[in-house]
DNA sequence: AGTCTAAACGGACCACGGTCCGCTTCTATT
DNA sequence: AATAGAAGCGGACCGTGGTCCGTTTAGACT
């Protein structure tokens, strides 16, 4: 019998062995448990592979760089929200109308941001690149422009409406002294010009 | 004679003395050059120190961290970049209409920040905060939306507006295969429908 | 010129992110 | 059960940003 197992088979990820699996998880619990109890800016990486009892080498091997840990811990919190833009109960959830589904959408995006502000900055720029070109957010908005009807470049005017709420945009603004619901009236003012609503 | 040179008079900055200042500017200098020969990421601290010629500690006495030696050093170029705002030829310049310099500061401001979209990362936080609560181009925007009658939360519009200029935004757009040319042209279409021009 | 003090200096020192490499452990295969 | 070798592991090691403190110096007043 001719090595009938050696069939190219599109090479997939050749999964991850049982010990790393362990680890990764692991290092994600003692990451997560740490960051919420001492704040992003005091956890070390150090502390990180101590509290989950591995190497600080681990670590590095199984997230890449810290910003790609504070990814992963991000995603946790992140991924539930998705969900319950996807599924959840409307007006965030399907089932509203685009127009209402945006301004929820814009809303507690805002508030999210300002909860994890510092988690996404430590995550950097992995934060947001998803797999494909666009993130999350940027289709799901695009695609509420869509039934809008609005017309123009899509992808770039969704980005323009999620701009302002990015970290860096939000901080500056809350140092200067704008208060949460003044910026939030502003994005939907900023909504209504972009799309022509009403 | 009493003592009559002690009079409080309105403590002001007890002027830097010679040595510092001609450490401050050996300091600028040396770092120019190096940011300019080898790029932002391949400068270090201690590499300024000895360019300029005095001891590690003295850097951060003078800039406090590293951003604020980026800061310092990108000041150069923005500030020249204000001028022409400020009094340069029109359109950016003043003599255009508001909305002929409206489009020219967007077109101008997205090719400087592009220019020098290392620097103004390294800069950090302290590149984008002056003196008072806004910014300079906060300010400028604010201003030629007023002109151009649009009414609403003015601070917060220009915001909105400046907020897609700003590094991460943009180069996560370039990343994802925007060219320039479309950015602008989306840019110049969030104007029109903020503004509600034409 | 001499004196005195606040300001400035320099470089040893520290903490943390990230890399490297020799050793260990899993797991597929026989 | 034995074997082989790839994948994983740990922690010593390195570079860099930032701090500290004993020493030096500018410059104001006499």
């Amino acid at each position: 019998m001719p090595e009938p197992l050696l069939l190219p088979m599109a090479d997939q990820p050749p999964v991850e062995r049982a010990d790393a699996a362990r680890n990764r998880e692991a290092l994600l619990c003692a990451a997560r448990r740490l960051v919420e109890e001492r704040g992003v800016g005091c956890v070390t990486m150090e502390a990180v592979a101590a509290a989950a009892g591995v190497g600080k080498g681990t670590v590095f091997r199984r997230f890449e760089s810290r910003e790609g840990l504070m990814a992963a811990v991000l995603d946790f919190s992140e991924s539930a929200w998705q969900a319950s833009v996807i599924s959840g109960p409307p007006p965030l959830g399907p089932g509203a109308d685009p127009w209402d589904r945006l301004i929820a959408f814009g809303r507690s995006r805002l508030e999210t941001t300002l909860l994890h502000a510092d988690l996404i900055q430590a995550a950097g720029a992995s934060g947001s690149r998803a797999a494909g070109a666009y993130s999350f957010t940027a289709m799901h908005v695009q695609h509420l422009l869509a039934e809008l009807g609005v017309d123009g470049d899509l992808p770039v005017l969704a980005t323009a409406l999620l701009a302002p709420l990015e970290v860096p945009i939000l901080e500056r603004q809350q140092a200067g002294g704008f208060p949460v619901e003044r910026l939030l009236t502003g994005w939907e003012d900023l909504a209504r010009r972009v799309t022509g609503h009403r």
